[in-house]
DNA sequence: GCCGTTTTCGGCCCGACTGTTTTCAGTCG
């Protein structure tokens, strides 16, 4: 097993402890290690080779010998104990919002739910409310959360949060005390999906704030409100969070709620370890709080330099920090340009022309045409002939208007037999190999699938496997690095979809690119004009994954990097 | 199960909210 997969592992054990009512700290040090193992960036092989697992952090004796059990063998008796012991139901029910570990074990011991079907027959049968320590109303929030599972469970698109956040922000901004309202939460830290949206505002009063945001049109539920915060539920699904400090307090509390949990906890240890306290309300040394006029004076109170929202992810930001190599990050307008474009040709929206003038209008200079290839009959995909047609319809728009260069290439299948789908006889500027299918098969064919691919010379990019499996995340993880590897061998470049659907990824794979000399290229694959528009979710996807301004191409260097990925027929 | 320059035992981030209680446990972020 690699570590991604023994932290899967180690994730798993976490979890069934806690339903098995386990010591909470023992659960918690799973949970730890399984993210020291993500967070790793050496080989974990190596590691083990040289027996220094244990100095990772939260790994102790204990771990390191169940983690070489499971890189060496693959499996670990005590977890398939652990599961015969645990419903797998179990499990599903902690997906329940409002339920955790303890009350679902309490259910499961006196009333046999093991399911969220069983849950739903016990709460209508008003079991649960008998039980001690629940009631109706806990009942009916459990039962509230059972129906909400299905409907809402879904993710939402960043851009799509940030307009609403940024209209409720506005109408926040405008009530009466309200001195300062700022987007938190994962939204503000940039990832590409968001499941919910948190707020943060400044007032001298907070209870009136409360009320009348509860009241916003956009609400359709209110799930809770106190004081200095209230959940609610938006027409569209979204949940959002409004946290009312003192505007004292603002920056401390802005810098809280953004998170990330596992960066707030760091940051709260580190002042720990100074001898200060770090909370929502402030940085304090012993009962005398420190003023801070904005975030970056609290990363000072700490002895650190400020660090942007979307690097706050216990991820190695605070190493880079204390010995100054923060990187510079990428933003919207470092962008130059934009591969992997769909158009009417095959399954696209717009026509040529109307991609490059929007991709003008948003400062790009150059974007790359790749249609599907003739194997996707599905989306219409371009045989020689139609290929020579668009190529000299891309010529037309090119000589018509000088603002954006326009590429023209090919996103090409990979086919069953390795073989990639690009019709002979035609000058492309650039090919995406694309895997279509590529999950259902095992590491071994797929890795064969590749290597097979990349022999093609016409190969200059690869593109990642598209679909819906991308957003489970282990499928993806297994891929990108099998991507990467393969990549490295044949001079190729690798995807960065700008789509926020299609990837998360991670600042280590950058770095393992890096060493490997493996180039990425930023593509929206988009397939309409308007498309563009989401372009910053790419942005941010890069941004998390910590691109820097030296990973951008102008139109010439991007010319010359795909013709020198191009090897000579 | 991990960790340690006041500790090899006794801690493990911390505060708000909810619903159940009559002082608190569970959950969430």
């Amino acid at each position: 097993m690699n570590a991604r997969e023994v932290a899967a592992v180690l994730e798993e054990i976490g979890v069934l402890l806690d339903l098995k009512g386990e010591n909470p700290f023992k659960s918690r040090a799973y949970a730890a290690a399984a993210r020291s193992l993500e967070a790793l960036e050496a080989d974990l092989e190596s590691l083990l080779r040289k027996g220094h697992l244990q100095k990772l952090p939260g790994i102790g004796r204990g771990l390191a010998g169940t983690i070489a059990t499971l890189a060496a063998t693959g499996n670990l008796p005590y977890l398939e104990e652990l599961r015969q012991s645990v419903p797998e139901g179990l499990v599903d029910l902690l997906e329940v919002p409002g339920l955790g570990p303890k009350r679902i074990r309490i259910m499961h011991e006196k009333l046999g739910v093991d399911s969220p079907g069983a849950l739903r027959c016990a709460c209508k049968q008003g079991e649960v409310a008998k039980l001690s320590g629940f009631g109706a109303r806990t009942e009916e929030k459990i039962l509230q959360g059972l129906a909400q599972m299905g409907k809402h469970a879904g993710n939402y698109l960043s851009s799509e949060a940030l307009a609403l956040a940024g209209a409720l922000c506005e109408r926040v901004r405008a009530l009466r005390g309200v001195c300062e309202v700022e987007i938190a939460g994962s939204l503000r830290r940039g990832k590409e999906v968001v499941k919910d949206i948190d707020l943060v505002a400044a007032a001298r009063v907070a209870p009136g704030v409360i009320r009348a945001f509860t009241e916003f049109p956009e609400v359709v539920r209110v799930v809770g409100s106190g004081i200095t915060r209230a959940s609610v539920v938006t027409g569209s699904g979204i949940a959002v969070d409004l946290r009312v400090v003192k505007p004292a307090a603002f920056p401390f509390a802005l810098m809280y709620f953004t998170g990330s949990a596992e960066h707030n906890t760091a940051l709260r240890r580190r002042a720990s370890a100074q001898g200060l306290k770090l909370n929502e309300y402030g940085l304090f040394k012993g009962r005398r709080p420190t003023r801070c006029a904005d975030e970056a004076a609290v990363y000072r109170g700490l002895d650190l330099p400020f660090i942007l929202p979307e690097l706050r992810e216990n991820l190695g930001e605070l190493e880079a920090a204390e010995s100054g190599s923060l990187p510079e990050l990428i933003a919207s307008e470092d962008v130059r340009g934009l591969l992997h474009m769909h158009t009417r040709w095959s399954d696209g929206e717009d026509t040529v022309e109307e991609m490059a003038r929007t991709a003008a209008s948003i400062g790009l200079s150059y974007i790359g045409i790749a249609d599907h290839s003739p194997a996707a009959r599905y989306a219409n995909g371009l045989d020689a002939n139609r290929l020579k047609k668009q190529a000299r319809e891309i010529s037309a728009v090119n000589r018509a208007q000088k603002k954006c260069r326009v590429l023209h290439g090919i996103e090409a299948d990979i086919l069953v037999d390795g073989r990639v789908d690009v019709p002979a006889g035609v000058d492309l500027d650039f090919v995406v190999a694309s895997i279509h299918s590529g999950f259902q098969m095992g590491e071994k064919e797929m890795t064969a699938r590749l290597v097979r691919a990349l022999s093609d010379p016409r190969v200059s990019i690869l593109g990642h496997p598209t679909g819906r499996l991308l957003l489970r995340r282990e499928a993806y993880a297994v891929n990108i690095e099998h991507v990467l590897a393969a990549a490295a061998g044949h001079g190729v470049a690798v995807e960065i979809n700008a789509n926020p659907h299609r990837l998360d990824l991670d600042w280590r794979y950058l770095r393992r690119a890096r060493e490997l000399g493996v180039r990425f290229v930023i593509s929206p694959d988009a397939h309409r004009a308007l498309d563009l528009a989401h372009y910053s979710g790419g942005v941010a996807v890069a941004r998390k994954g910590w691109l820097t301004k030296g990973d951008v191409l102008n139109t010439q260097s991007a010319a010359r990097l795909l013709s020198s990925l191009r090897r000579p027929l």
